[in-house]
RNA sequence: GUGGACGUAGCUCAGUUGGUCAGAGCGCCGGGUUGUGGCCCCGGAGGUCGGGGGUUCGAGUCCCCUCGUUCACCCCA
């Protein structure tokens, strides 16, 4: 029974009723972002390998060892898209999206693919839903940008999260930061673990991220990058904390929170689930306002959010959450011995274009049988197309959360069917 | 990339110290008299016990390899 194909390691298929769910949510976050004044845009699933060597960092993880990246049968070399936010600057540049003026509001969804082994909320093809403001450096967009999950989380009814804000700094107080660290690190190096000394050299920040107890202990007298910011950067995010305030989100600020990708810049943010498993990070992004320069553009700034759909499910499930419910079925129409079957495809055609929603049995099975199927699609009328009925015109309407029926004239059927669904189904 | 756990019917799982061990529940299909659901009863389909090799008279049950799943590290949404 081991089935010949399955779907590649850390891929899956959505199926229902995640795959409804999926729906549910994007639909709750469009509504939000829409009303906020965000427009979607939808970029390819793959581009050049060297945008994201640029936009990444070309020393990150994601770009040495996680692309899924090819050469075409042009010589081209193609990465599968492990993030979007690159390329919605690339589409920005591209697109000449500042001629329509600033700032530009955008969102997306879809797949991104990262070669990671999987594991409780990580996959290799997983789904982010996020958005990216493009051409203002206004810290109430950076609160704004925060406080789109927030709301987002809240109207699904979820709780036991924390958000944790911070700033990394700028081009200017960020590298003399990271020295002082560098230095600091140096001189506690026998306190760390292997990893802390291997990050120590490739990259310091990461340091903080450590679990193990000696390093965290050892690392609290590290100098933290929230506050060794330059005056500019310690204004910039003292706005921002002030509008978070103003918007009502809730949030502790971790000093010595850092982040992975190389094109942050100033305000960093992370939503962190509790009962997750390890990867508890449902939402997180910042400021970016060096990339497009990275990418050859002109300097622009940037802040953006990116969201775990799957993450995010797992949240719901774990909350015992359901965004979705399936409409019900009003109508299964079922076919009694002796009767033409193209009379109950004509009833169900009539159904449907009169707005109802119904279905039949395609199984060729017995009136009995598609009573029980009929309940199982938890449909709420039977219409049975009977030989003796349809003699005299007419069709029996079996109601099956009351367990009455009636007949009707074909003619009234319709409506007698609008009127048992409105009349809605009292406890029986 | 590293380490641990696990892989028996569609699903959740039982399967003693290797010898009726190929099972249960749920689901699915059919039936319980002639045209009717949900409960109940009866019956049925469905499994190379992930795959390969080895040990043995004999292996889901032991050993090795392999594939897969899963959890953690790493990293990150």
């Amino acid at each position: 029974m081991e089935p010949r194909y399955r779907a590649p390691r850390g891929t899956f298929d959505f199926i229902y009723p995640e795959s409804e769910k999926v729906e549910a949510l994007l639909a709750a976050a469009s509504e939000i972002l829409a009303t906020r004044g965000y427009r979607r845009i939808s970029t390819p699933m793959l581009e050049s390998t060297e945008l994201f060597r640029r936009g990444i960092g070309e020393a990150t993880d994601i770009v040495t060892k996680e692309m899924y990246t090819f050469e075409d049968q042009g010589g081209e070399s193609l990465s599968l898209r492990p993030e979007a936010t690159a390329p919605v600057i690339r589409a920005y540049l591209e697109r000449s999206l500042f001629a329509q003026g600033l700032p530009q509001k955008l969102f997306y969804a879809g797949p991104m693919f990262r070669r990671e082994r999987p594991q409780a909320g990580r996959f290799r093809q997983f789904h982010q839903l996020g958005a990216e403001v493009i051409g203002t450096r206004d810290t109430f967009i950076d609160a704004e940008i925060i406080s789109i999950s927030d709301v987002l989380f809240k109207r699904l009814g979820l709780e036991a999260y924390e958000l944790v804000v911070n700033s990394v700094g700028c081009g200017e107080c960020r590298p003399s930061y990271v020295r002082m660290l560098s230095g600091f690190l140096e001189g506690i190096s026998q306190a760390l673990c292997e990893e802390c000394r291997r990050r120590s050299r490739e990259n310091p920040m990461r340091v903080f991220d450590c679990k193990n107890e000696r390093c965290r202990e050892a690392l609290e007298a590290a100098p933290a990058i929230g506050e060794q910011l330059c005056p500019e950067c310690r204004v910039h995010f003292q706005e921002v904390v002030d509008h978070l305030e103003t918007l009502g989100v809730a949030f502790r600020v971790d000093p010595k929170l850092v982040r992975g990708l190389d094109y942050y810049t100033n305000t960093a943010f992370e939503f962190k689930f509790e009962g997750l498993s390890a990867q508890n990070t449902v939402s997180a992004g910042g400021r970016y306002d060096g990339l497009a320069e990275q990418l050859g553009g002109p300097e622009t700034p940037g802040v953006g959010f990116s969201l775990g759909i799957e993450r995010l499910l797992l949240a719901l499930e774990a909350q015992g959450l359901d965004p979705f419910t399936p409409p019900r079925l009003s109508v299964f129409v079922a076919g009694a011995p002796g009767v033409e079957r193209s009379s109950v495809l004509d009833i169900l055609v009539a159904l449907r274009e009169a707005g109802v929603s119904a279905d039949a049995d395609f199984m060729d099975r017995g009136l009995k049988s598609q009573m029980k199927q009929a309940d199982r699609l938890g449909a709420r009328l039977v219409l049975i197309v009977g030989k003796d009925e349809l003699e005299r015109g007419e069709i029996t309407i079996r109601d099956l959360d009351r367990s009455s029926q009636v007949e009707v004239s074909l003619a009234g059927m319709v409506p007698a069917i609008r009127e048992m669904l409105e009349a809605g189904s009292e406890d029986v």
